[in-house]
DNA sequence: TTCTATGCAAATAGTTTGCACTAAA
DNA sequence: TTTAGTGCAAACTATTTGCATAGAA
């Protein structure tokens, strides 16, 4: 039995979160739990069997994030990626092909708080981190 | 005396890079010089007193960063702003006004290479990071 | 049956491109 | 005088919005 994402579970976890489960959503959730990182809304449409429309990949993103099962990353030029919210982490891109890797590493604890009094902020909720590089294939 | 941008320095800099001093880049460079952050594209046809092309402004940042003097950060959903390449450094963004601070911080050094091994990258060459949270006269 | 979610068309926003014209060197 | 830079109009791309309809609860 392969490592498959179990179809209930997903409508389970639409539901719990409080949005209704329509094939769409089950769809976008389903893509996005394979994905081994972040994709992007067009990829969606491209990805289901069945048509699949734009302005509702991009809804269903925006109810997801808002449910907190998903996580927006803008990384390069106006370009937004969705990716399942698990472990928070951060990514490595290729500059050369876009490639993407997991970094499962973050910023040494303590840093929001230095960064607080650096910045002078009330508080310091959350941060962004990527990093550029060229990956093994286009390093030739 | 205060501390102004002096006009012939601006040319002389821009020589230097290799780039023609015009009307435009010295006004474009004097903006960046004096923000105390980065600044985004559209701010640049407003702040000049006589009329500037959007398309102009686009163009002088491009070739500001391919010079080497300017910096383009991507914050929010597909707007890019762009700073004066100076020291290497982050920001802390305020979520609720938009308010951008400088944090003169960066990654413990050595990160890079940490990063390399966990990505599989060949090389690990930039990254980017900022800090969201919330400012003080938006903490009320 | 009710109300959220979808799909289509059209509107926006930010950015880029083509081309003739202006001006720095 | 040569060649890079500018401005205008138009094209593009990613994303958003309005509205009538479909479908989950």
């Amino acid at each position: 039995m392969k490592a498959q994402v179990a179809h209930d579970d997903l409508v389970d976890m639409l539901r719990r979160v409080g949005i209704r489960a329509t094939r769409q959503r089950v769809a976008l959730l389903t893509i996005l739990a394979r994905a081994q990182g972040p994709v992007a809304v067009e990829e969606i449409t491209r990805a289901g069997r069945q048509a699949f429309d734009l302005t509702t990949a991009y809804r269903t993103f925006d109810a997801f994030v808002l449910a907190g099962i998903a996580r927006r990353i803008e990384l390069a030029q106006g370009r937004a990626l969705y990716e399942l919210a698990t472990e928070h982490h951060h990514h490595a891109v290729c500059t050369t092909c876009g490639t993407i890797a997991d970094i499962d590493a973050c910023l040494p604890r303590g840093i929001d708080a230095r960064v607080k009094k650096l910045s002078g902020f009330a508080s310091i909720d959350d941060h962004s981190l990527e990093f550029f590089g060229t990956c093994t294939s286009c390093a030739t």
